[in-house]
DNA sequence: CGCTAACCGAGACGGTACGTCTGGTCTTCTT
DNA sequence: AAGAAGACCAGACGTACCGTCTCGGTTAGCG
């Protein structure tokens, strides 16, 4: 998630005083608990500032949206998927559910999660934020994967990665959104076996 | 939409201290086309008795939530999944989805399916009425179906009916909620037949 | 204040295409009950219906509005002065008074008057109601009463029964609506007299 | 009933966190009109925020109810009484009553003072707040001329300072709420002289 | 070292929505 | 025909929230 921007080394100067970071931080954690206690539908700016104790007019300032301002807060307690070549694919594939099923697991990241998905697909602009995310962090590197394991020889090489993709975190969407379920350590073997069962070479 | 509608001979007919199906209909039809336009965070009882010419008491009197009346205006949208015993084990559980594309594939369908998810995931007892009508319409007759293919041996015996469900499913969801892509006729066959290659005997 | 409420032997009975008076009774009853505890503003048709455990259609039906009911139920409560000819003029005069003065002693009967007085000033027609029923139980009584003393040589021949009627019960309103002060029994005489002195020939 | 008016320079100008005084005025006037047009019973807030353009929740941040504002609307219209020591005492009491019968007089004034008067009865809270009013501007200076008038000579010693002043009013009330009669201008002088009659010494 | 500009918390503003209660009307069923 | 019951549309209730605006104070860095 792109925080700050301090690449401004162009002509827009900045002067004078710069982004306060400690109410950044204040904003965003208060998002956090605002979203766990009350969730997205009822996540409101004006209660977020007062949790904050910052004003709105910071609030509006710096995040185009409440959505933005909810992914931003999800997003940036997901761990980066660990990826390791050496080891057997299915382990790989599911490498990349570990960070969200480990987040879900811990107090109430399952409903900060959640909120965090219900805005982006409330608000079409916030969502390009998160598909943005996703796209970079999730689903380039599994094609990466997926593409060295074909050249391997251990998948068919007429594999669809974004039906791979789908399939595999359509898994978690439906348990998290729909179900309101836990997502258990193995769901992410699981899937990731159950997916190479259908693209055995 | 508007399914019956056959009964407005006179004008405007009220019938007294029984449940007024006109108005109904008018609330659910304007649940759709509020849903549609605005959302389901901007979902209002009060724009939609508006839209409806309804009292918002009458709204309150006969829905629990706002999330229910989204979920009703939704599913009463939603056809039965038309299951055939003698076609092949793929068609009939790309059956399952045919129902879900079709809608999202008409006008707004899939804003409004989408609205629907949303609310779903948002009120945890809304969620429950959407997760009983999924599991009687969805979720059992899928369970006969795969125990049926199992016992002529389709498919493997030691099958997850729910991992079925969820994997078939789960691609669902990702496309309507997260990506806000077009959920194509090809989509359930796709989904059925990479389900079904990781169940092979 | 119950005033019939002996024939209730039976659960409860009804009787047809005739008014009836337990229901009559019942509702004036409950409207005196709900404007001393909510007063005038608050005093709600569908509260009173409740109360007397009346339809709403029998509100409307027997009465024109609802500020008649509360000044029906609280002229029902007023008694009627008596004037003894052959007593002095101030105590004559001031026996006028005395039917309001004791209702306002008694529990929450200054509240149930002003209650009723305040609707009688809010609504017009319902205005008139007690404006015909004040002239024929004070006006013009107390005209009677200043013209026989007229002729009697005990006040002044050119006085102003009207002017002595409002200075007699403005005080009274004075107290009552404006004050929300006592109606001390001594109020009575003291007005009185001080009407009279204002006319000694 | 403007009385300045004259700031609006500029279009519609904010002013910033601090009290907007044409948001008060546009109130207030707002309220006269409503209460002359719908009385004081239908005296709704929503109603009246929406006349003023100011929000329910300004309203409510700067009355303790609605109540005080119609009785705020009304008293800024009553002028000060214009008292001249040196002219006979009948003309000094009349002058107490002259705003009231003035502000009567024109167009809907004695609607308004009705109104007024009837919030100030219904609500004790604002009843308090009149009565503060009343005693500061008509009592305790009319107690100032009684005690004049007494070491003159002109009245009686023994009288009673608040009789006197329930008479004198006692009929503009009973004019004003009952009778929804005219305050004519001749009323003030007849009245006080009628007390001034009962207090010959 | 004072000026200026962007920052900050605070909060008033016109609006809209919340879920509940009420106002009158109407309809059905019961007596 | 009268009455109890209660559904209906309309809209008021007081509170909470929306996004915008203005205030007064603070802090950086340029002149």
């Amino acid at each position: 998630m792109k925080s700050d921007g301090s690449t401004e080394t162009t002509s827009v100067r900045r002067e004078g005083p710069k982004r306060s970071e400690a109410s950044r931080q204040a904003i965003l954690s208060a998002a956090r608990e605002e979203l766990i206690e009350h969730g997205w539908r009822s996540f409101s700016p004006d209660r977020l500032s007062r949790r904050a104790k910052a004003s709105k007019q910071t609030v509006y300032r710096w995040w185009p949206s409440v959505a933005a301002i909810a992914i931003d807060a999800a997003i940036s307690m997901i761990d980066e998927p660990v990826i390791k070549p050496e080891e057997p694919v299915d382990v790989q594939l599911a490498a990349f559910i570990e960070p969200f099923s480990e987040l879900a697991r811990v107090g109430d990241g399952a409903h900060l999660l959640r909120s965090a998905l219900l805005a982006a697909s409330d608000d079409p602009a916030a969502g390009e934020i998160f598909r943005t995310w996703f796209n970079n962090t999730i689903r380039k590197p599994m094609k990466n994967v997926l593409a060295q394991a074909a050249s391997k020889g251990r998948i068919r090489r007429d594999y669809d990665p974004d039906a791979v993709c789908e399939t595999l975190f359509g898994a978690v969407w439906h348990r998290l959104i729909l179900m309101r379920g836990p997502l258990p350590h193995v769901l992410a073997m699981k899937s990731a076996q159950a997916v190479l069962a259908s693209l055995r070479p």
